[in-house]
DNA sequence: TAGCAGTCGGTTGTGCACAATCAAATGACG
DNA sequence: CGTCATTTGATTGTGCACAACCGACTGCTA
């Protein structure tokens, strides 16, 4: 059964902490469910057509990630990617090493700080930039989205995201 | 404070006003980028916030959308939970063996056809139910997003995912 | 009815992702 | 100087995800 969705939502909306009344939950329920479910398929959906593209050039996606932000910035420590890419070491470590190990960026301790690892292309690595280069619009054009519309789900996706991790730092912040 | 992917580059483009832009692929590209890393973001942020809330019912988030399939349906073959679910095999019997493991569903062989291997929650499955009841509500609220916001994305995202869907059918029949 | 192509789950191997834990280096403080 | 909390990566263990492959079952057809 399908409730009206028109019921009155318009209270004052404190960003804190509202009990959350509305008694037309159904609707919402199932909202949340199907947005959820639609991200997920979404996010694999994404890696399913990168998947065969980035094989050419001996790349998984994640990886393909961490080689655009080592292009752009010429060296990045593991640290600053992993801020960056939101993956932590034990993600990261391994990654690296597969990178290290296939010829695409070197690995070493920063002089200044042994504690940091400094992460950077090889000539080779360099040189895959160019191949990785038509990437983009090939998979631009499978989106079938135009630059207004790209823009506005970009926004609208991390305006969700800065609001999940707003609500888990509270939560952290709750222990 | 914490920073999302979605910080500003470095060139103080708007997104959104573009005059005329049919040439301009640097921003294009630039979108592409942003919009493949933050919905990685995304789709991470959501999992990090259920994570523990599901870790109180003994459930991951893959497992927790399969048991919502099987609360709806009462029964499912493996077959159908891949197609709605997006799961191939692969993921899905390890994951159903944990599930049954847990005692939240039993698997059997069907009669009718031996091929097929039908999953229906046990009554310890069902009582689950109940318990994650407000799962969605404290969810949906961390989202920070009203109704009519909530459908927008799932609409857009919708969108995109039958797009690549399509995309890479197309793929798939040229060869 | 005998054979065979297609269907359905399962297994194996690789890689991503996080939690928990650890060791080494650093930096602040007495 | 020595102590100790913090920072930084690495390691281990669990679970998700897919590709490639396998074996059992089904249903069609010669």
């Amino acid at each position: 059964m399908l409730r009206t969705v028109s019921d009155r939502t318009d209270e004052a909306r404190e960003p804190g902490d509202e009990p959350m009344p509305p008694a037309d939950s159904e609707q919402l329920l199932r909202l949340e469910r199907q947005l959820c479910f639609v991200l997920h398929a979404t996010s694999r959906a994404f890696d399913t057509l990168y998947r065969p593209v980035l094989a050419e050039l001996g790349l998984t996606y994640p990886q393909y990630l961490v080689m655009l932000a080592v292009w752009e910035h010429g060296e990045r420590s593991v640290k600053e990617l992993g801020q960056s890419l939101r993956l932590d070491s034990g993600t990261l470590s391994p990654l690296l090493k597969r990178l290290e190990k296939a010829g695409f960026v070197r690995r070493e301790r920063s002089p200044a700080d042994e504690r940091s690892v400094v992460v950077q292309p090889t000539e080779e690595g360099i040189a895959l930039r160019e191949r990785a280069g038509d990437i983009p619009r090939r998979i631009l054009r499978a989106t079938g989205l135009d630059e207004q519309q790209l823009s506005e789900l970009h926004g609208a996706l991390s305006n969700v995201t800065s609001a999940l991790d707003k609500a888990a730092e509270e939560i952290d912040r709750r222990e």
